[in-house]
DNA sequence: TATACCGTGTTGGTATACCGCTATGGTATT
DNA sequence: AATACCATAGCGGTATACCAACACGGTATA
């Protein structure tokens, strides 16, 4: 059953008005001001707010609050993060995880359309890193994979996602899967490591390419 | 300067009481029980709770509250997650750290005396392992050392701190630090992981010898 | 005696009132 | 005109009042 409470509705619409980028990174936010926009007291958006930024999404600034700016070495830290967590995640995954499971993998990489929605693209592949977490078994790499995909989300958004990358994304996941269910642990987890190498370089490209246009419209990049 | 703020010090009070056991593991609480134990209003002890919450310190217990209990499978995977963190933070440390910062961890070693109190060694015990993730530069691996140990300390606590085993940690401290220095980082990795899962494997086996006695102090042991 | 029900007290969730502090804009002074 | 000061509006932090929901104990009934 879903938490129809008021902290988690506001919790919810802050946070996908963050993640879909209708809130500006860097934009400050009072909490009487978000009191009135959403209709609650003072109790719940302080809650919401608490909990968003135990998650990375939102910010104090000075007494006050702001939506968690685009941050370069914050992206460059995750990426690099992830690199670690996900390869230990896959070998994990690799010995202890069933076929059927591991095949499960190249069926969610079946489902998604690569010429869908961007919304859905990114979901898909934020879904398939955590489940990749999930077949480890262990809970706080998935924890760690999920804080990881969350806080990454609205850098990848703003990647321009041509075709070239989406193919070059389903062509990592669906090599790491086969190597993996083959039990090849060294190679799925070079490939993991490359994968999200790439990913590194291509993003940190584009978010320095586009800072300037970033920063004209409103957005804060630090 | 330190907050004193209402809601930094009921934090604090309320850490200090379950990280030294003062507090039993599986407590109930009650917000408005402890509103009047600590002399505060509502809102600051609900504050403090959910940043607890979200340490893991504190559990949501129905609609009330409680001291997050012992749990076996969670510390097994709590170090199990360290030995992934760690042996890549020393990796990161090697290639990024100077000579200096890598000698400091040996006068931190040094530092402190191995028969004092049991609290000062444990507290050193976290203290390395967080430096060693500061060395490696990358803030989600601090993070994530820090809160591990956060997250273990009742169980090293209860963990019968008797000379062998604190001689044991210090000698695969120094070896892991001995290797570090002379930028070795295979050997340094692979000493982390057996230091790890040979405290796992210490820890797990005390918990689960001392269960029975645990649960006679009322301790919930899960 | 066993069981079903209902009243009551207590809980967490929410709304709101109050406080001291800070930032800001206008005014008075040099 | 520049600067120092002060009144004030609005902020986050805290205290408290109110509500619906739940748990529990006693009572009435079979």
């Amino acid at each position: 059953m879903t938490d129809t409470s008021q902290t988690a509705v506001i919790y919810e619409r802050l946070r996908a008005g963050i993640l879909s980028l209708d809130m500006t990174p860097g934009e400050r936010l009072t909490e009487r001001g978000l009191e009135t926009e959403l209709s609650a007291s003072r109790t719940p958006v302080r809650a919401a707010l608490t909990r968003l930024e135990a998650e990375g999404l939102m910010q104090r600034d000075g007494r006050g609050w702001m939506v968690a700016p685009i941050d370069l070495a914050e992206t460059r830290d995750l990426l690099e993060y992830r690199e670690i967590i996900e390869a230990a995640a896959i070998g994990l995954a690799i010995s202890r995880a069933t076929d059927a499971e591991l095949a499960s993998l190249d069926l969610m990489l079946e489902a998604v359309d690569p010429s869908g929605p961007g919304e859905e693209v990114l979901r898909a592949g934020t879904d398939f890193h955590v489940e990749v977490a999930r077949l480890s078994q262990n809970p706080f790499l998935v924890a760690a994979a999920t804080g990881s995909m969350t806080r990454l989300a609205r850098t990848r958004w703003l990647e321009v996602q041509t075709e070239a990358s989406r193919a070059h994304s389903r062509d990592g996941h669906r090599a790491i899967v086969a190597a993996m269910r083959q039990r090849d642990a060294l190679t799925a987890e070079r490939l993991a490591v490359e994968h999200i190498r790439q990913t590194r370089e291509h993003l940190l490209a584009t978010l320095e390419a586009e800072r300037r246009r970033l920063r004209a419209r409103g957005f804060a990049v630090v």
